[in-house]
DNA sequence: ACCTGAACACCGTTCAAGT
DNA sequence: ACCTGAACACCGTTCAAGT
């Protein structure tokens, strides 16, 4: 006899995420998500292979959300005009911290559990093309990958507190990054 | 009745650091441990608080390792003379890359487990130093932190296999040095 | 003094049985 | 068709009992 559904894979991701950033990833267990959605936990097991599955899922989602932002911030400065290719990187590098910091479990597992390539690949879009608008096509890949890795960089280190050594954090990401654009500068 | 130790709190840090390099984080248990060792993983309590104290014992012998290396390189460099600051920070940069590659795992855990302070302050001399000879004792700390979140970045970029996207890792990581340096030049 | 078996709590996962 | 209790394997940790 058919029975109605009690959850939903997207429920459980939603779950996962809320889980993630209030107690970490050791705090995201089979029970603690099928708790938050009404289930017991061998439920689960209906909608996602295993644990190892949804902590995929979950990285899906938090970058998916991360592209949806920096996406964002490259149609606002295409249609605003004007914007020079340093200015769009420098938005775009503001967006990546802003989101770093609003979601720092999530932005720290994206780099921790292997994401879906397609998934990766929209998230590295909006750097790539200021990027190429910067430095030009031929050496675009290398110039984002050189201003994604200092972003992701700096931000696991401001995360993990290696920071601690003190010095003013805003100031430093300033610093990064205008030398940074001095070193790509044509 | 007083009986001879059969086992030491480096011999668990050393057996720690092997299974964590074979087996990944999780794969290292207090009982892989106390096997390797060869006690129970009970007796691992008198030495080791729990396995959160094991983990940051492990990370702090791999960061005194990489400073260790890095402090090496320094130390040849200065002897030998005539090496501009840009030099020694390329050198240190190829040093810090060839580490990461040699322990992935080790690497990826030093930002991941929160490492003692001091250790971290160390690991940070040899760049610190060679910035503050190539901007300036001014912005030392600033360049440094943008040095330092380059090769951090890469290197968590190029070890979760986020480069699968294509293109020529090394002339990635060389375009990338070469790009840092030119914008810190005075 | 150090080591161990036994025990407990907790988690991931499977599966037969319920509706 | 979906959900659940029961069960199993595995791990971290404690502790009384051994030597």
């Amino acid at each position: 006899m058919p029975t109605p559904e009690r959850t939903s894979t997207a429920a459980i991701i939603a779950a996962g995420r809320d889980i993630l950033e209030s107690d970490g990833l050791s705090g995201l267990t089979m029970q603690a998500v099928a708790a938050r959605v009404g289930v017991r936990a061998p439920s689960l097991y209906k909608r996602v292979r295993d644990r190892d599955a949804l902590i995929v899922g979950v990285v899906e989602a938090v970058i998916d959300d991360l592209s949806a932002e920096l996406e964002g911030v490259e149609r606002e400065l295409a249609s605003g005009g004007g914007d020079s290719a340093e200015g769009v990187l420098a938005a775009l590098a503001a967006t990546y911290r802003g989101f770093a910091l609003a979601h720092p479990e999530g932005f720290r597992l994206m780099f921790t559990a292997s994401a879906p390539l397609a998934s990766l690949d929209r998230a590295a879009g909006p750097v790539r093309r200021a990027s190429a608008a910067a430095v030009g096509e031929e050496d675009a890949l290398d110039a984002a990958r050189l201003v994604t890795a200092w972003m992701t960089g700096f931000l696991q280190m401001e995360l993990g507190g290696a920071f601690r050594l003190g010095g003013d954090i805003d100031q430093a990401f300033d610093y990064g990054l205008r030398h940074l654009l001095r070193g790509l500068a044509r």
